[in-house]
RNA sequence: GGGCGGUUAGCUCAGUUGGGAGAGCACCAGCUCGACAAGCUGGGGGUCACUGGUUCGAGCCCAGUACCGCCCACCA
């Protein structure tokens, strides 16, 4: 074995054999009956691996191998989603590059174009992902695009058709000017910006032009789609404008003055100005009230035909010629500045323009009702516990779902109108309407919103809609691993879509991982700088260190990246790497045999079934924090500075039995690591003697009784050691083993003890007091629980020990 | 505006039915003997954000306050 361990060469090598060799394929190595499926989210194909990729990556492992060594038929799905709008995003750039738009080169070519793109340059994650080190089956990788993929989301779009819940209507959607597409609530972000708050105040019609009612706006060119002004039905200031009407600046339009509990009486004049067209809460009010809904300003952001002699003008210049006018009439009663969050493109950061337009949307009640359901009844659960509860409540009030997009990439709908407007809808497309039968068919041109295929992943990577045998024993699977802000665009939506098509839940539990934000606490963003390459700390530290220490920081909601995490990893790499040395370099032509005899020997098999316990009741709470903690003092503690130390005078004097029991010993101890650390524990492995499968497929410990009386075994040792060390006083052992350890470990002809023993005693005297001081409160004996009576006692006896084993 | 989380050693963070305040890193001292680009042993260092409450007993439970952060959100 090399004296220092290179995790680079190490961790590629098994990544290629584990692969090769099969490892990775579902129900490698499997030896029951029972499966064990988790489908990884599917990056967006044009990404790259970012840290909650990596830490996601990282989790979904541990359980994925820990589950596969357990012997169960194991399928971690791979795979990579469409990603419309993001990746014709990056088409287009590519396109302005050569001063070409899509429209100058036509649909069928951009599309031809995107495919060739993906080709040459798409697809990096999996390639990252095996760096990592993640097991998933390669060979099974998915794409929303496949022809079978894009059958099951037009299928989908039949049923749901067919169910009655999707239709077409117009209205107000959030419009992304720059992409020209509709864009849903959950792909907007808000982001704070200067505005200017502008009263404004509009004459009654039948006024003399000094009275009326003021408005609060920040964006006048919409007053050329003003409809109304609407006042709140309690504001005892507008009790005598309701009913009557006002003139609108510029247009000169007379408007009614309304009522409508929506309206706030705190904010601005406590009036709003109604522009149905081009807010969302203006339209939900002017439908109720029937009002009209002008559009004025186009789909390309500028205003329209509609904005009379403005048309063509761009909104800031629109705005500023009604200001103007409105100015020169003495109608502008004040200009405020104002700071307030904006609806933005997530993908452009364009500024959103709310607008009425005819859109594809799937009613959401019906659906929901069923998952709600799941929920409540825990057929699904979130973890931690406050992200279910968020999950009910987010379905609970789920709005029906804007559906189309006029985007290029994607799965258009499968929708063929003929001249009379008829909707013909079918996977295949139709030779004739199914209404009046003409021939002349047209496609609907719009594609679906990625969610919309996204929500079938766990079952359409199976076959779905076929009955293939794969979806019927991989359906439904078992855990789905996300980040938070994608609760309710995909993990609810996958819990729906499979109960409508399945009519079971796709997974039982959901584990919404940690955010990892910057080294500052702030989050990770390209655009802040704050973002940190995963692949830099797996170059300098390897896999195995990266994802031990990603783990370790992954236990709260927000976390922060820590380098000290991953070097802590690194160094129990290392520590593993030099304790099998010492083994395997005095193991020549042993083999491994667990035959202990020896009180160091049990006690370490009996620490290392303890942790493994721990383990196991971690990671089925999905904590894989705790984890890391449990194999870090394993390694350090237990094996390397207590057992290995003991045993080290056996290993020199080649004494077989002791050496063949630190094999086996060692064996347990990497299966345990292989999880999280798979690669330098697999290179171990294949150092081991008579080793011929790979510990990627070897089984999961057993419980083992021989040893669960064992764990205190080596107790008397310790604490000799430990009041040796302190205080130079040698307490009086009761064994040849107690006396052989003690003397191997400690090896007191070496320690130089400057420990002071009456410092010693004074400190062992104030513990004597303090446990006497509770066992003689009666209140105290009479309310603690018996066992915490008995630890206290067992503590008094031993400082009382101590004590006297000081001459104190 | 709503939801959720955080506040514990110089730093990063554990602390699972309320019962001796912990780890890693950093720092100091000693050892370094046939695994250890190091390791081992010991040590210093904390009003567990603040204020009340419940309890024999609170880092942990309850109420409130203050900061920090994440997510969500149509306040014109």
């Amino acid at each position: 074995m090399d004296p220092l361990y290179k995790p680079e060469g190490v961790e590629a090598r098994w990544q290629e054999t584990w692969e090769a060799e099969g490892s990775y394929a579902a129900g490698a190595g499997a030896r029951r009956d029972e499966t064990y499926v988790i489908c990884v989210p599917p990056p967006n194909v044009t990404g790259e691996l970012h840290m909650g990729h990596a830490l996601n990556g990282s989790l979904q492992d541990v359980l994925v191998r820990w589950h596969r060594m357990q012997g169960h038929d194991t399928l971690w799905q791979p795979g990579y989603d469409h990603a419309g709008i993001s990746t014709q995003n990056v088409i287009e750039k590519e396109l302005a590059k050569e001063g070409l738009s899509r429209h100058d080169i036509g649909r069928e070519a951009f599309v031809e174009r995107t495919w060739d793109w993906l080709e040459k340059t798409g697809r990096t994650i999996m390639g990252q992902f095996r760096r990592l080190g993640c097991s998933l089956d390669y060979s099974r990788e998915r794409f929303t695009m496949d022809d079978d993929y894009v059958r099951a989301v037009l299928t989908f779009f039949v049923r749901l058709w067919d169910r009655g819940w999707i239709y077409r209507d117009n209205r107000i959607v959030n419009w992304c000017p720059f992409h020209q597409t509709a864009i849903s609530d959950l792909e907007v972000v808000h982001e704070e910006m200067d505005d200017t708050l502008l009263t404004i105040r509009y004459p009654f019609a039948d006024g003399d032009g000094r009275e009326g009612v003021s408005i609060a706006t920040v964006r006048p060119a919409t007053i050329l789609g003003d409809v109304a002004v609407a006042v709140h039905p309690g504001d005892d200031r507008y009790a005598s404008a309701v009913g009557r009407e006002v003139v609108v600046p510029y247009t000169e339009r007379r408007v009614p003055v309304i009522a409508d509990a929506r309206i706030d009486p705190e904010f601005g004049t406590g009036a709003l100005k109604v522009t149905p067209g081009h807010d969302p809460l203006d339209f939900d009010i002017g439908r109720d009230a029937r009002l009209p809904e002008p559009i004025v300003i186009g789909l390309d952001g500028r205003m329209n035909e509609a904005a009379g002699d403005l048309d063509g003008l761009t909104q800031e210049e629109a705005g500023a010629r009604v200001v103007s006018w409105a100015d020169e009439r003495g109608l502008v009663e004040k200009r405020e500045p104002y700071r307030h969050s904006v609806g933005t493109c997530e993908r452009c950061h364009s500024r959103i323009e709310p607008l009425v337009s005819l859109q594809w949307w799937c009613a959401m009640e019906e659906p929901a009702k069923p998952a709600i359901a799941a929920l409540r009844e825990r057929r699904v659960r979130y973890h931690p516990e406050s992200q279910h509860r968020f999950a009910i409540a987010s379905l609970e009030e789920t709005p029906d779902w804007c559906i189309s997009r006029q985007l290029w990439w994607g799965h258009q709908l499968p929708i063929w109108y003929c001249p009379d407007g008829h909707a013909t809808v079918r996977v295949d497309p139709p030779t004739v309407c199914a209404e009046c039968g003409s021939t002349e068919l047209e496609r609907e041109s719009d594609v679906l919103d990625t969610w919309f295929s996204s929500a079938l992943w766990p079952y359409a990577t199976l076959g779905w809609p076929d009955e293939t045998e794969e979806l019927a024993r991989y359906y439904p699977g078992n855990v789905n691993s996300t980040a938070r802000e994608i609760i309710r665009l995909w993990e609810n939506r996958m819990i729906w879509t499979g109960l409508e098509t399945l009519g079971e839940v796709p997974f039982t539990d959901v584990i919404i991982h940690s955010t990892v934000l910057a080294v500052d606490g702030r989050r990770m963003s390209k655009s802040l700088g704050t973002g940190i390459d995963p692949m830099q700390p797996i170059e300098e530290h390897g896999a195995d260190a990266t994802r031990y220490g990603l783990l370790k920081i992954s236990s709260t909601q927000d976390v922060r990246f820590s380098y000290g995490a991953i070097e802590e990893g690194r160094k129990l790499a290392i520590k593993l790497w030099n304790v099998a040395r010492l083994i395997l370099q005095n193991a020549e032509g042993v083999t491994p045999a667990l035959v202990p005899r020896d009180v160091e020997e049990r006690w370490i098999l009996a620490r290392i079934d303890a942790a493994r316990a721990e383990l196991e009741d971690a990671w089925s709470r999905f904590d894989f924090a705790g984890s890391t903690d449990t194999l870090y003092h394993l390694v350090f503690d237990d094996f390397c500075d207590w057992y290995a130390e003991a045993i080290k005078p056996r290993l020199y004097e080649r004494s077989v039995e002791a050496t063949g029991t630190a094999l086996a010993a060692l064996e347990r101890l990497l299966t345990l690591l292989h999880p999280v650390m798979p690669h330098v524990t697999e290179e171990i492995w294949s150092e081991l003697p008579r080793r011929e499968s790979r510990l990627i497929l070897a089984p999961w410990p057993e419980p083992d009784a021989r040893f669960a009386d064992d764990v205190g075994a080596l107790d008397r040792v310790q604490e000799a050691a430990h009041i040796f060390r302190r205080s130079g006083v040698q307490v009086e052992l009761g064994s040849d083993d107690e006396r052989r350890i003690f003397a191997a470990v400690v090896r007191p002809e070496r320690v130089r003890v400057d420990g002071n023993r009456d410092a010693e005693i004074e400190r062992l005297r104030k513990e004597v007091a303090r446990a006497e001081g509770m066992l003689t409160n009666e209140r105290f004996v009479a309310n603690a629980p018996a066992n915490v009576v008995a630890a206290e006692r067992e503590k008094l006896e031993r400082y009382r020990r101590e004590l006297a084993a000081l001459g104190g």
